[in-house]
Parts: structure tokens; C-alpha cells; sequence
RNA sequence: GCCCUGAUGGUGUAGUGGCCUAUCAUGCAGCCCUGUCGAGGCUGCGACCCGGGUUCAAAUCCCGGUCGGGGCGCCA
């Protein structure tokens, strides 16, 4: 369309006169102090929130098309882009006839840059004895441009309340991104992550990254993808593990990193995928005690920044809820100290609601179903048996569980049924590590790639790692890992 | 890998052997309308996952396949 190539460029950025109240729609991002761009003097936002001041001024927007409602002579195009939504008026007296029928035909969802005054709105009819709607402003377009065309139908209704299968809105994931629920649940990723690292750096603690292409396997147990590197056989990282624990060796003394981990699992589950974020810590001088106190003032951060800054963006959740018939969610601050079972009490809470379990057997989910009822928040289940845990994991000869079993400094945080961060003390001292490996039936010179940074001396340290979907989860809502995950990996999807 | 369950217009659905030339919503297309705002009115468009079988007759029953969903297992 020729029209699309006669699109207003703007002016160079001038410094922001606007004062804009933080999210004044929402789950629409706060846009006040965001300088203009090539394709727009202003964010919707800045107008929606300044309309009173702004009237007769002219400014350039661009947004998606989320409706179009014609009628013959004028036209209202509904424009919205990442901080807010405000409607266009288009009259054909007022400009050429070719662009407004142009904007008149457009598909929805198509982009489009408008240019005209600001306007107070007229407003709406409202029934009998109801209040009027506080005052709203709009766009007089006497210019514009249709920026890029929206193919039609939409694979994804935007605004369209039918609810759309999980599968279709993956195969269409920048499209179900637009939905408001949708945006919100990952401008709330992005949040918690923040958070998270306020928190961490807070008390000290550094951001590293390690390798995720490894050779050998930085702990036993689970299946990796093997690829080729040059001519080595090679294996993505299914854990920073051993690259934090060195990083800590080597005095770094607190370090976090956030990144991804890959397992070869056929699990198919709402909370497993192949490829994860992964939020982990290590930490110098410190034992499984110290890092579940880490880890619970992080969450207490975490969630009470979230009720502080971002309830706007559990509205949107919760408009998207009640559409669909769900209970709303809400962001309660889960209060300090977080609940400390050992795994003997765990056990034993199991056995007398009915379940069955023995002592050194792994606690499943439908066991934790009956630990949650009697801690239905945030807990730590701490102290496992050493023979559960890997051969990394510290443990103290002297304790032991009520069968006798050597106990290690192995912790779990669970919410509800599911598990979010598993962690423990580190084995320091490299004998003990060797004796370890030797106690699970594996050959010490197996593990020369772990044990080796042992050898010249080690702090004792602890760490754990946090499921960062895991926790959107609980957040949100949200009943599958895949939905708080732009574009997940699971056994079946490799695409988008 | 196991058990259960499902596949109908773009999307979400109704439909338990003939009443299906397949329901409804949304969508899409066209027309009318110079202030709509969940716009409205009118007219259209668009679907039974694939292959085989049973039957006079299959969206519907059977077999196989493919792809989903739920539960579980596997999973430091």
C-alpha cells in the first residue's frame, strides 16, 4: 500500500515535559519518562495521562488496530500500544479520502501511525442516575499511515473473549502476547527478576555466568543433549552447579546467576520443560541455614515489591480470570521465618493423614497434596536423607534420621504440591567428596572434573536453585509452566 | 514409557447412527449510518484430523495412524 511508505518521521528526542502518574491503565507499562521515537512524538500513555494539559497540541502516535468501528463518513480506530489505548477520530472531511478509507479498511491489529490534535472525548451516554466517567481524551487525526497490514483472520483473537487453546496460542505466541493477561504475566517475569536481583546484590552478592556447552556432566543423574562441539562430543548444561561452586572457590565469595538449564527428560508434565530458567546462588562461609534465610528474605522482597509496585498487573490477570470463570489471584507477603519441616516430620505428617511413604522414600506430589494442606504457603523441607540427595550435598555424621539413616543439609522450598528451589551446604573437604561418590556405588575418578577444584583449599558454601516458571506460577496463576514462558521447549515443541 | 481422554469453519463450541443441506458465539467480507465506545442494522463466507472397515445410511460405531488434553512415571 502506497500509503505505508508516507509515514511521519520524527523530529530528534527533546527532553520529557510530562509528569505521568505511574500506570494509568492497567497493566500498561509506565511510559513517562520515554522519549519520543522516529514513528511517534508521543506513547499513548503520555497523552492518555496528560490529555487535560494536551488538548490542542499536535502529536504523531503508532499502535496496533484493535478495532475499527466505521461509520460511512467518520471513523473510530481504537490505537493501542505498549502503555495505553486511546481512540482516533477520523473524519473524511478532514482529510484525503484515499487514507481514510484506507484506515477505515484496515484489519485489525494491523500498525498504524496517526498524526492530529488532542482532543477531550465526547462522552459516553451513561443510564439513568449513573455517575459520568471521569473525562477522556482522544486523537483529531488529520494525517496517518498504515505502517504494516494485518493478515485476517487472526489465528489469536487479541480482545476476543473465546478462550483459545494453549497449543494454537504457542504456535501464535507473539500474537497471544498481546492479549492483556498475556503481557502482563511476563512484564511480572520481568519484575520478579528485578526484584530478585535487588534482593541478591543487597546482601552482596554478584552476577556471573557460566558455560552451557560442557563436556562432561557437572553432577550425575539426568539425560543431557549431546552436541557437537568441533570435533569434541560436548553436552548442554543441565545445571550451573559446578561452575558456581568454583566461582566460590575462588573467592568470589556470592554469586548468582541467572540462565538456562537443559534436560534430556521425557517428562510431560504443567511443570517440566527440556530448557529452564534457572535462578541459582552460591554462597562462601555459609551452611543450608544461612541460604534458606537468603532465599526467604528474597521471596519476602520479591512479593512485597510486587504488592507495592505491580497489583495493576495482577488486575489484568484477574480481569482475564473472572472471564474465564476463575478465582482471582492475589499477591499475599508471606511472612518471615517460612515454615522448616525436616524430612522425619514430613514423613511423619504423610503417615498419619493416611499416606504411604517410608522413611528414605522420595516425597511425591501427591504426598506433598497432604503436606500442604497443614502448610498450604511457602515451606522448607530440610534435612533429607543423605542417600536421596547428590554426592555434593554436606552432611554431619552425627545426624541421623529417626530410622538411623544418615541425614544430609539438603533442603527443598515447595508451594503447595510443587516443588521451587532445591538446594543444600556443599561438601567441601575432597576426601568426604571422594568417600561420597564411593557411597553411591561411583568410581571417584570418574568425578576428577568436579573433585579437582577441591584440591587446594575450599570454603564451606551452600547454594541453592530457584525455578524462576515455577515461581511465576504461584504468582500468576497460571496452571502450566508454558504459559509463563515465552517460547518453551518441551518434548514435543522445538518451534516457535 | 504407562493409564485415561479428546480432535467439527480462523478461534472456541453444540451435535450419542437417518431429524445435519451441521448449532451457537466470535471472526471475516459487503452494504447502511457524520460521535461510536461490548456500536447497531441487513446480507453473505467459512468446518466434521488422516487412512481403512461395519451399515441401506457414519461427524456419530470399529481398527490403525497423526496431533492435542488430563493424571502418573522418569526427573540434583
Amino acid at each position: 500500500m502506497p500509503i505505508s511508505s508516507d509515514c511521519r518521521m520524527i523530529e530528534p528526542p527533546s527532553p520529557i515535559p510530562f509528569k505521568t502518574p505511574p500506570r494509568h491503565e492497567r497493566g500498561m507499562r509506565d511510559s513517562s519518562g520515554w522519549r519520543p521515537t522516529a514513528y511517534r512524538s508521543h506513547t499513548i500513555g503520555q497523552v492518555v495521562a496528560n490529555g487535560a494539559d494536551m488538548v490542542g497540541s499536535e502529536v504523531t502516535l503508532a499502535g496496533y488496530a484493535e478495532t475499527v468501528r466505521g461509520r460511512g463518513a467518520i471513523c473510530f480506530l481504537m490505537l493501542r500500544d505498549g502503555t495505553g489505548r486511546i481512540q482516533a477520530f477520523l473524519k473524511k472531511d478532514n482529510m484525503g479520502e484515499a487514507l481514510f478509507d484506507a484506515i477505515q479498511s484496515a484489519t485489525r491489529e494491523s500498525t498504524v501511525q496517526v498524526t492530529g490534535t488532542v482532543a477531550q472525548k465526547r462522552p459516553p451516554e451513561v443510564a439513568e442516575g449513573e455517575p459520568s466517567p471521569p473525562p477522556e481524551y482522544e486523537v483529531n487525526v488529520s494525517t496517518g499511515a498504515i505502517l504494516a497490514d494485518a493478515a485476517a483472520p487472526l489465528p489469536v483473537g487479541v480482545i476476543d473473549e473465546v478462550n483459545v487453546g494453549l497449543d494454537v496460542r504457542l504456535d501464535n505466541r507473539h500474537l497471544d502476547l498481546r492479549r492483556a493477561h498475556v503481557n502482563a504475566m511476563f512484564q511480572l517475569r520481568a519484575k520478579v527478576l528485578q526484584y530478585g536481583r535487588d534482593h541478591l546484590i543487597s546482601e552482596g552478592f554478584q552476577e556471573i555466568n557460566t558455560p552451557k556447552i560442557i563436556v562432561a556432566a557437572a553432577e550425575g543423574g539426568t539425560n543431557l543433549f549431546s552436541l557437537q562441539y568441533f570435533e569434541t562430543p560436548a553436552y548442554l548444561s543441565q545445571s550451573p552447579q559446578l561452575y558456581k561452586q568454583l566461582a566460590v572457590l575462588g573467592g568470589l565469595e556470592r554469586v548468582f546467576e541467572i540462565g538456562p538449564a537443559f534436560r534430556a527428560e521425557k517428562h510431560d508434565t504443567y511443570r517440566h520443560l527440556n530448557e529452564f530458567i534457572s535462578f541459582d546462588i552460591e554462597g562462601a562461609w555459609m551452611d543450608d541455614e544461612d541460604v534458606m534465610g537468603v532465599l526467604e528474605r528474597m521471596m519476602c522482597h520479591i512479593w512485597s515489591q510486587v504488592a507495592a509496585n505491580d497489583l495493576d498487573l495482577i488486575d489484568a490477570v484477574n480481569v482475564f480470570r473472572a472471564s474465564q470463570g476463575q478465582d482471582p489471584v492475589s499477591v499475599e507477603v508471606p511472612s518471615l521465618p517460612f515454615p522448616r519441616i525436616p524430612y522425619c516430620d514430613a514423613i511423619d505428617i504423610v503417615q498419619a493423614e493416611g499416606g504411604e511413604i517410608e522413611w528414605g522414600e522420595d516425597i511425591e506430589s501427591h504426598h506433598c497434596d497432604i503436606i500442604a494442606t497443614q502448610y498450604p504457603g511457602f515451606h522448607f523441607i530440610s534435612r533429607w536423607p543423605m542417600s536421596m540427595k547428590p554426592f555434593y550435598i554436606h552432611h554431619k555424621e552425627e545426624e541421623r534420621g529417626s530410622s538411623g539413616g544418615q541425614l544430609s543439609r539438603g533442603f527443598d522450598l515447595n508451594y503447595g504440591r510443587d516443588e521451587m528451589t532445591s538446594g543444600g551446604q556443599r561438601e567441601h573437604r575432597v576426601d568426604v567428596l571422594e568417600q561420597n561418590l564411593r557411597d553411591m556405588g561411583l568410581e571417584p575418578a570418574d568425578f576428577t572434573f568436579y573433585t579437582d577444584g577441591f584440591r587446594y583449599g575450599a570454603p564451606p558454601h551452600a547454594g541453592w536453585g530457584l525455578g524462576v516458571a515455577r515461581l511465576l506460577m504461584v504468582l500468576t496463576g497460571a496452571s502450566n509452566v508454558r504459559e509463563v514462558v515465552l517460547f518453551p521447549r518441551d518434548r514435543s515443541r522445538v518451534t516457535p
